[in-house]
DNA sequence: TCTGGGGTCCTAGGACCC
DNA sequence: TCTGGGGTCCTAGGACCC
């Protein structure tokens, strides 16, 4: 997994040119903001413009790492994805304005971001099954998906403002772990937690932050799931801190009443003030 | 598919305060 | 003592994504 997240490091380097904005989606995915080193004025031909920079990034991806890469040229990340997925695993796909809603007509609605199978579900119940049912829909699409209605509906027509996020802000970190068998012995879910707990630490004391809510996750034979969480005072970095806390937990909603099939802990609630503070700490701790 | 791991976001209820 | 209404925080669960 490490050899992974370093392949990955090298290939976001490559992708990261001077002047674009990027946002990194996961290990194997990121999002390139171009429109700052387009000099096109009308919207396709800018998107034309960028194929030489697209078909030079997947040339070095290949060159330097040995590596395909499927690039989706398109004027928003809605499209950009369904563009790159649309010829993997090395394609280059462009899908411009004129083109978008006549592209988009036999996908399934499943395709779209947002629509998961529970979604897809609902919507197929309505006759709903592709992204042209969709763009015909005339009744209120509240009714079947709640708020996600008029995002989804402009989805649909390939419209999406949601922007390029380049921060690297995380909200929460967690660990867990499936058993190979179900278990309720006590010491081997407190080892299990505390090498949990000292992962997060670590991560925590990486990125100089802290946290004040630590949660709980277990999952029975049944595949029943239960979260419990704890938010506290002052925030927490340490290892045994969390540990503790993940046991009081446990002990606190009686969860172990019965073999788990996972367990995992986690925590969130992380804020610029509270860096300061464990700078001070950490520096004393040090001396 | 008898179901791994690490995340984000949304919703809804309840506590609490004013 | 009962009662409103709004705002915020905490909590738990679920849908979804990669």
């Amino acid at each position: 997994m490490n050899r992974y997240r370093e392949e990955s490091a090298a290939i976001m380097k490559i992708v990261a040119i001077p002047g674009a904005v990027l946002e990194q989606v996961s290990v194997d995915e990121a999002y390139l903001d171009v429109s700052a080193l387009c000099s096109e004025p009308k919207p396709d031909s800018r998107l034309a413009e960028t194929l030489p920079l697209a078909r030079d990034l997947k040339q070095i991806i290949l060159s330097e790492r040995g590596l395909t890469a499927s690039i989706g040229i398109a004027a928003n990340k809605l499209l950009a994805k369904l563009a790159s997925d649309f010829k993997k695993p090395d394609g280059l796909t462009l899908i411009s304005e004129r083109e978008k809603v006549p592209f988009l007509r036999p996908l399934s609605v499943r395709s779209i971001h947002g629509v998961g199978k529970v979604t897809q579900e609902v919507l197929n119940r309505a006759g709903i099954e592709t992204i042209g049912d969709l763009q015909d829909y005339p009744g209120d699409l509240r009714a079947l998906v709640g708020s996600f209605g008029p995002t989804l509906k402009r989805f649909g027509f390939g419209e999406d403002d949601r922007p390029i996020d380049s921060s690297d802000e995380i909200k929460s970190i967690s660990g867990e772990t499936t058993f190979l068998k179900d278990t309720e012995d006590r010491k081997q879910l407190r080892a299990c937690l505390r090498e949990q707990a000292q992962e997060i630490s670590a991560k925590l004391a990486s990125k100089q932050i802290g946290a004040l809510t630590v949660q709980v996750k277990v999952r029975y034979s049944d595949f029943s799931t239960l979260t419990r969480q704890l938010t506290v005072e002052e925030p927490i970095v340490d290892a045994a801190e969390i540990y503790r806390l993940g046991c009081h937990i446990l002990a606190r909603d009686r969860l172990v009443s019965r073999p788990l099939r996972l367990i995992g802990v986690g925590v969130s609630g992380f804020g610029e003030a509270y860096s300061k503070q464990l700078n001070l700490d950490l520096g004393r701790n040090h001396k």
